[in-house]
DNA sequence: ATACGACTTAAAGCGGACTTTAAGTCAAGC
DNA sequence: GCTTGACTTAAAGTCCGCTTTAAGTCGTAT
């Protein structure tokens, strides 16, 4: 098929495919004079770079899984390294913005005399 | 004081600082032969820059945030407004964040046979 | 013949928060 | 008088994931 078309299969812009091709992230097709045509499992490939974004990597991170990537079985070793590797990230994200929330709902409820207290509730705890 | 004074008792780069009166974040000082100097209190104004910061505020929300703050007195009702609306952009990204994890440890324990099958993960739930 | 639509490329642009660079100014110390 | 160090400026660079632009190349339909 050609980028327009799995581009309207995979809903991803043609621009983005290009770019993931650029970056090896999807493996380069053959070309018929100088269009890209693409093998029928593009798509599935596809999905799987879209599968990754959504658990957070990013396409750097997804160059090493993608290329590490068989033709067929269950995700390889690397993955569930990697895997680990983002989730402590994506918890470590997740403490930083709930410390956010807390920090934020007490400065909503703050009753500093002035700006110079207000501003060291920065390192305080609680 | 100097930008420099004010860059080490802060710990905020002079670059950011010059970075922060260039947005209008940091009132802007008067001038000694072509060098900022800054009141005392200065270091207490990007103390609070930074605690906004930590909140989770971008620098032209911090904007609105400083030049709505007089010389004392409690946080604004505009802060009240804007830690609300806040509040819930971090609840949402928490939000995503936490879809970001169950997916990957969906992922994790895959046991796909293919990669065409591991793609379809995507929307499926729990 | 020519216009159309889908494709091609390299390069630039965007948003956000800065940093870095390059070139210049200034006061103090040797 | 010359270096040193802290400052000044405007402009460009960084990271990330693309999109947009500009200019060109195809094959097909009119």
């Amino acid at each position: 098929m050609t980028i327009g078309e799995l581009s309207a299969r995979t809903g991803v812009a043609a621009s983005a495919l290009r770019y993931y091709g650029s970056l090896g992230l999807l493996a380069k097709p053959r070309r018929e004079s100088s269009r890209r045509v693409y093998p029928p499992d593009a798509a599935d490939y596809v999905a799987v770079i879209q599968l990754a974004r959504r658990c957070g990597f990013r396409l750097d991170e997804e160059g090493q899984l993608m290329r590490g990537m068989g033709q067929s079985g269950p995700p390889a070793a690397r993955w569930q390294a990697l895997a680990v590797a983002k989730r402590r990230e994506i918890d470590q994200a997740i403490g930083e913005l709930q410390a956010m929330r807390r920090l934020l709902d007490r400065v909503a409820s703050c009753h500093c005399p002035s700006i110079r207290e207000c501003g060291k509730l920065s390192r305080r705890r609680s």
